[in-house]
DNA sequence: TGTACATCAGTGAACGCGCGTTCACTGATGTAC
DNA sequence: TGTACATCAGTGAACGCGCGTTCACTGATGTAC
């Protein structure tokens, strides 16, 4: 004399809609991933919050790991086309480069986490994909762009482009790697709102201090 | 007929070093932690990395987690005292703070590691204690040193000091995160040797973009 | 100085919990005829 | 259009492994007399 359960029915529910249980599972692991480690977030947990079965998991991505795989190759994603896009477009300028890509982080703020967290502490495998990806694409066009100013007379003269496009670098991602510090620390609130301001100074923190000296004409053209 | 074990003997072993042991499992477990989350490193990875018996690990730290707080604050106590030191000292400027941070980090390069891990995965407790340090010992000092530099006249007016505190940290503290990254897809070193070269180039472009451009006296006194 | 006993550092087997994973099963849905 | 069957989305119990933790035990060392 078993009660049938009330919550979940077995057998094909009606109106099954795959696609959704998929992107709910994404969802919710983004969320656990994004604030606790990978063995730190069980399935139970993940299908919890998804509101779906654990064995959802499985059955969609083969396991954890493949669930993780997924989630994190969704986030990166929009990031490397927009970063593609970025470089055919925007980075003529070292201000542009700051502008878009701040916008960019502010927009996906999980995104920093996840990449320092793979080359911290993540596999070898996940660590070479992103060190390859960023001396392919973002560093190479960056690089070449303070050498040409360099070269033009706009930068000086010793200067070591590494280094600046190590300082642009740490000026333009470090803000939102440390966020949760700098809102409770310092009080600086850096979300899609408030991203504009961060952008402008760090465009003439690091172009004042990065061109010649007897340069009279200002490359930059920042709003006072 | 047991043969007795060669390796190790039963009960208490001839010339116990009671400091050694704890000490041999407190360096395993920062290396192993180090490049490993929480719960992806074993007590049984540590105790034989160490060399000794898993169970030592619960006789001297009473758990897994007790190892861990104790190591964490191994790392952070010389550091903390470090910060207090340059606090007194060194803070009258700038470049005293920049190089001096940086060799510090040159020196201690799991540090920012274990920062980052603990202020964005880490458990709340945590959290609140490093950004309660940095709330109160790191940023007030700097905060008034570039406060004090504007209203003296050597920074921009329209400089945001809390904008210039973020920036500072920015790059002084991101190339040690980004270590793995720097020497792999940039061919840059972080390590004690090269370290002279990148802060002497943080000084120069922090402070060219930060002090009044109509400021004939520099107040940098940078070696060519 | 010798002896009896408590303590101390360390061992290794065992336990039990939580986790990822597997699997037999269910009932709705799609499709061939 | 009706029917039989394969497929499909999902269930829930069970399994087994690895892990942190516990514990009875051991022999060396320190100490009181």
């Amino acid at each position: 004399m078993k009660k049938p359960s009330v919550k979940t029915k077995k057998g094909r529910p009606a109106g099954a809609d795959t696609e959704n249980v998929r992107a709910l599972l994404l969802d919710a692991a983004r969320k656990q991933f994004s604030v606790r480690e990978f063995k730190g977030v069980s399935i139970k947990t993940i299908a919890e919050a998804a509101g779906v079965n654990g064995a959802m998991v499985h059955y969609y991505f083969g396991d954890k790991r493949g669930l993780y795989l997924t989630m994190v190759e969704q986030i990166f994603a929009p990031m490397i086309e927009n970063l593609t896009l970025l470089e055919d477009s925007h980075y003529h300028s070292i201000e542009g480069f700051i502008k878009s890509y701040m916008a960019l982080l502010a927009e996906n703020p999980w995104w920093p986490n996840f990449v320092i967290r793979e080359v911290l502490f993540g596999e070898e495998e996940f660590r070479l994909l992103i060190i390859s990806r960023i001396r392919d694409h973002l560093a190479p066009g960056l690089l070449k762009l303070i050498q040409q100013e360099r070269e033009d007379g706009h930068f000086r003269d010793d200067l070591e482009p590494r280094f600046a496009l190590l300082s642009l670098m740490s000026m333009t991602i470090f803000p939102f790697l440390a966020r949760p510090l700098l809102e409770s620390a310092l009080e600086i609130r850096v979300n899609e709102g408030a991203v504009d301001a961060l952008s402008e100074h760090t465009c003439k923190l690091f172009l004042s201090g990065v061109i010649a000296n007897d340069s009279k004409t200002p490359i930059m053209t920042v709003k006072e």
